[in-house]
DNA sequence: TCATAAACCGCATGATCATGCGATTTACAA
DNA sequence: TTGTAAATCGCATGATCATGCGGTTTATGA
């Protein structure tokens, strides 16, 4: 049977070496690289034959959340590990969007942390329970939120603010809809009314921003 | 000590009744109602008192998706966790969105499932491996895609166009920059040239579009 | 019935923008 | 060394925009 290569890079030597140990201690994991720092362990990358990466992030040097923008570019398909303190969104979301597939904290049992690699190596994401209510809690939508920031614009002035973010002028707006150029500006003197804005830029960067486009 | 009190809803009777007298028998778990379908369960919701709910998706009449919404719409801190057949993203992602705590798949083992009942109680978020991945996978910045399509802006340029969508007329960027008018204009321009656009909208908007602000 | 909002139109004018054609300096890679 | 890109600056001009003020018609809900 084929054993899941683990790397980690954790500056902490007594929990550096303690998570080799434990690694190789158990059954179908191998610890074949340890590192103290983010740009030892890239200069090794490309000769590594590797499944997992343990990755810390707070580290002398390059911060953990870097290494793993470097390593998804070296390796796309790499399976990412954070094993970290921080608990904070910041980080959290950071590090998924650099590549990492999974986020533990550090207060992981050893069985615990076995088993999360045991997952991400079979293409799960494991996650520390209070990491995963703050991922979930993301998606959520405010019910008050979208619904009212659609700031009351009626139909109409929506399709008159997507148009001039496809970069229309006001006459080109008024023949694609049929209108005057009048009445184009006078929807968009009310579009900006509604939003509290004073040009096309900033109306346009407001609708993407909350929702409308 | 207090018990979990969890609420079912759950068509599929075998599986309905299996699930309460698994509750049932574990300890600190208590089943404290069920149902066959979203509108029985909401008529008595005012009543319940409740820390979480097992909710089916695939429902006769209202969805399961759509009774999380009710549920959220009238005890917004309700935990509910959805158990259900579908892992395709955007059942997961329409629940998530909903207010669903958690996501677990059906073929999740009986001893997972009081698990995670659990870890929602206290916080968690349970889910199966393979929703998180997906999960997971949505916040993954695109490494292709996002760096090829930054059109190579220098980082001026991005803060000029930042500062266009937040409104600022060319002088007033010129003066927050400690450059001259006609310098903002040049850079403006090389953006247009860059993004293929010929007014301030169309860059705005292919922006937020391409995530380069 | 009255008010309100949406959608439509018009005119005027100062402000701002888009674009063309320059230019210099600095830095870094070929 | 040579070239390229970024960042800076200048001038000119026609095009376009923002905003003020005015208006009509139609539909809908109070």
């Amino acid at each position: 049977m084929n054993m899941i290569k683990v790397i980690i890079t954790e500056d902490n030597d007594t929990i550096r070496e303690g998570l080799a140990l434990l690694i190789n201690a158990s059954e179908g994991l191998e610890c074949v690289a340890r590192y103290g720092n983010c740009e030892d362990m890239l200069a090794d990358l490309p000769d590594q034959q590797v499944d997992i990466f343990l990755q810390d992030i707070g580290l002398p040097g390059m911060s953990g959340i870097e290494g793993v923008k470097h390593i998804i570019k070296q390796k796309p398909q790499a399976t990412i590990l954070m094993l970290t303190v921080y608990e904070d969104e910041d980080n959290i979301f950071e590090a998924l969007k650099a590549g990492a597939s999974g986020y533990l904290l550090k207060k992981t049992s050893p069985a615990q942390l076995i088993e999360a690699i045991k997952e991400a190596s079979q293409g799960g994401s494991p996650m520390s329970s209070s990491i995963a209510r703050k991922v979930v809690t993301f998606f959520k939508e405010k019910p008050p939120a979208r619904a009212n920031e659609a700031y009351g614009l009626s139909n109409r002035e929506k399709d008159i603010l997507a148009s001039l973010s496809e970069g229309n002028s006001y006459k080109i707006i008024a023949d694609k809809l049929f209108i005057s150029i009048d009445t184009v500006r006078s929807h968009i003197r009310n579009i900006y009314k509604k939003l509290h804005v004073h040009n096309q830029s900033e109306a346009v960067a407001k609708a993407f921003k909350d929702g409308i486009l």
